[in-house]
DNA sequence: GTGTATTTGGTACTTTAGTATGAGTTCTTT
DNA sequence: AAAGAACTCATACTAAAGTACCAAATACAC
């Protein structure tokens, strides 16, 4: 939010400069009108672009925003999730257990109950299912 | 492709127009140049923000079309896309065969030559990266 | 602090997934 | 028609995944 205020001050300030800059190259007369135009046109179409993509990069990142109240419909704990975005990425169990510092037996004993939960049978199953149900961040 | 052409004359000739005007404004001298200014700045700030939706538009809506030069790279055959689907719904090596009307053994083919080719050891890995890829519809 | 839910872990078992290898069939391309 | 790619299927095997059941440690609300 502070890189937002920033980015906006910079921006007006550089506005606000270009139309000085302008009006004092016109009274000076020794510059053709066509240049000032074209560099202002320039700057705002860039500044166009710019804007567009962060505003719709700020749209699309923010899916990452989870459906909590489906998650606490199914009764999925946190650790379940975190099991279940694991599962999403491709992970094994093995590879579950290694990164979370947990053993096999207890990423199967979750997996199992996510599977029971969402119910689905396969862990291929549950990631579409979670997909569907906007409770991971894919 | 007709259509980009078309869009693009129209903005040649709008910005030309513009800058015809300008100039014609100036020489009269009855109008202010912030205002002129202004408007040029407008104009291309929208411009600027709807040509980078379009250009933005054309790289994700599409993605329900299919990188085909990617799976040629890949080697991936017509069968193995099938199958490749098939396992990103989340079905099993028996749903599958019974879906697409052939034996296990021959999807548990399909899927090991998948694995292979997408270099990956595991299906949920292959459905993973097949997003990241985008040679699947998902 | 008592009870409930979560997290952790184990054993034993069944099922599914995946590998390796070989081979017959179909379809296309030259 | 011959070569090659793609599709099919089988067997035998290893490796994961998943189930069932149990149990202890922890956390948290009341």
């Amino acid at each position: 939010m502070k890189r937002t205020i920033f980015i906006f001050t910079i921006l007006i300030v550089a506005i606000l400069t270009l139309f000085q800059l302008s009006k004092y190259t016109i009274i000076s007369g020794d510059t053709k009108i066509e240049m000032i135009i074209g560099v202002i046109a320039i700057v705002f179409f860039v500044i166009g672009v710019y804007m567009n993509k962060r505003s719709l990069h700020r749209k699309r990142l923010p899916e990452g925003s989870i459906d909590h109240k489906k998650i606490k419909e199914l009764g999925l704990s946190k650790r379940e999730c975190e099991v279940l975005n694991q599962i999403a990425t491709g992970r094994s169990n093995q590879e579950i257990a290694e990164k979370l510092f947990v053993s096999e037996s207890t990423v199967k004993t979750h997996v199992s109950n996510i599977l029971m939960k969402l119910d689905v049978k396969r862990r291929t199953q549950a990631v579409q299912k979670a997909k569907e149900l906007q409770i991971i961040a894919f």
